[in-house]
DNA sequence: TAACGTTATGTAATAATATAACATTTATAA
DNA sequence: TTATAAATGTTATATTATTACATAACGTTA
């Protein structure tokens, strides 16, 4: 049994809302979305981000700047990631295929260099956008 | 045989700067170091900065923001990337390892989705640092 | 070579993303 | 309950990237 991250206020906000929307928010947006709750600048944003980041209950998708929730429930700390993104309608979903994570976690080069962290983003068009060319 | 891309004036200046620095460069960095010869702002670094990804000849590490020039002689287009990541000096290599690209490029979830492009940063700490600690 | 389309360049302004610095409050644990 | 860590609030600023518009260079082909 792992231990349960009580979040704290504005950590809470801010999960329930990316949580909420279903996909990729940037911070900015965040901060527009919440700014009636009380939560005025953009540090407030990021450091809750940062925060849930850690703890692994959102991730970042480096190549849009913008943070999604987990949608992995065994995702206790975002150690190893995998992202599908669609290029033309921007959807993002998390990829848990456990024999990828197992050899991706796994993979060592010939650099001698252990690696303890992994993020994979993966792009295409999603069956949607297949379809509509 | 594939075809040649002749770079442009400012492409050359910012390429060969990228490639004689050895390492990750960022925008505002590459800027500065090119004043002198006639590179004022910002976009004109963004613009060679994205023809060079175009053309494969740098890769963006998307969670540094930063620029590397390509190490891999065959690597003519961006579409399969993967480097390693010292999280303490923040030295960053190419990672060439066919079978890991062809295991990548071929991969495949329940999606559906068929994937023409990915990229994937390893983090660890290299062996210097390691051996530092 | 003239005319055309495409690619690259120059320049100014501004948008979008993220952090520094400092003061204060709240939660946690010894 | 006191001390320590974690979180918050606020202002200012740093860093990264793009919009908009004007001009120049290059490559093709009539």
């Amino acid at each position: 049994m792992q231990k349960e991250h009580s979040l704290s206020k504005n950590q809470k906000i801010i999960f329930d809302l990316i949580d909420k929307s279903g996909g990729p928010m940037k911070a900015y947006s965040i901060l527009f979305n919440v700014q009636k709750k009380g939560i005025k600048a953009p540090l407030q944003v990021y450091r809750a981000l940062d925060k849930l980041v850690e703890i692994g209950k959102i991730h970042k998708i480096e190549s849009r700047n913008a943070f999604i929730a987990c949608q992995n429930s065994s995702c206790q700390v975002s150690k190893a990631t995998a992202f599908s993104i669609c290029e033309s309608c921007e959807n993002v979903s998390e990829i848990s295929n456990s024999k990828l994570s197992k050899y991706l976690s796994n993979f060592s080069d010939n650099s001698g260099m252990k690696y303890s962290k992994y993020n994979l983003e993966f792009f295409g068009l999603c069956k949607k956008c297949k379809s509509k060319q």
